[in-house]
DNA sequence: GTTGGTGCAAAATGTTTGCACTAAT
DNA sequence: ATTAGTGCAAACATTTTGCACCAAC
């Protein structure tokens, strides 16, 4: 595996606890977790586990860049991949998955306000989710 | 005036009292306020307005599609343009401003997932404001 | 006069911080 | 041996809710 949780974790200048390398398994076999479903997720196997230490360890993670804080409408979720990439949201499960890249990102010639400066595009697909449009799945969040 | 903080009440089907009038009022007033925002806008010319009914004013309005919220990063935002359009946030000042519309948004023929059904898409640009990058200006955000 | 809205306080979230203890280096 | 990281609890910030009183219709 090129970039495992140890890797990243030595490439952060972090040290490598047991919890760290949980939260880090914890974000290969989620997609865009919460906080919150990274800490059920690694307290199922480390019940002392806080939730402070997840909040900690993503923050230090993303401090250094190994790790990216996705702000999608209610709450934050984390993501390993760290290249510029855009994401889909499921409107009734919450599900969050990455968009493929795209080639020719028109939006970039868009018309911005004059003075503006922009840096930074970040575009969120809204929808339903395979799973969710197959069938009566899931749980809450609507919007 | 078209649509009026008295027009935008009626035409939600809400009772016209000065509160709700005032919310409208600092809508109008600001750029993308927050909740807080609107409420200590307000709270200047009504000592006694309660947070919690900025809230649900804000939040019956929404129902109502006389008024949109928009989730940027931290915190939530609300905007009186219902019509779809994206928005652009200051990294150094936190403001928020709309983006003129774009005739041909290419990225409505971005590739989905396989499975997926896109209803909408959001675009939020960053950068710095006209008046950020004229001088040091304003408050704390960063990103 | 009804019914919905207001104000206040309390609860529910989600995230951060302080601190004594422990473990990675 | 150092120093960063952990766990817990408490602090914070934001948004929602319950309820008695009041005002728009």
């Amino acid at each position: 595996m090129r970039h495992g949780p140890v890797e990243r974790l030595r490439a952060a200048g972090l040290r490598v606890t047991p919890q760290r390398v949980a939260v880090l398994e914890a974000l290969e076999a989620c997609s865009h977790p919460t906080a919150d479903e990274v800490y059920r997720r690694v307290a199922a196997r480390y019940p002392q586990m806080g939730l402070a230490t997840v909040y900690n360890t993503l923050a230090a993670l993303a401090r250094q860049g190994q790790v990216v804080a996705v702000n999608i409408a209610e709450g934050r979720r984390y993501d390993l991949r760290t290249d510029p990439h855009q994401h889909i949201r499921c409107r009734r499960c919450g599900r969050v998955d990455d968009l493929p890249p795209w080639e020719d990102p028109g939006w970039q010639a868009m018309a911005v306000p004059p003075g503006w400066a922009v840096e930074r595009w970040t575009l969120l697909a809204e929808g339903v989710c395979p799973a969710c449009s197959a069938g009566a799945t899931a749980a809450a969040p609507s919007s």
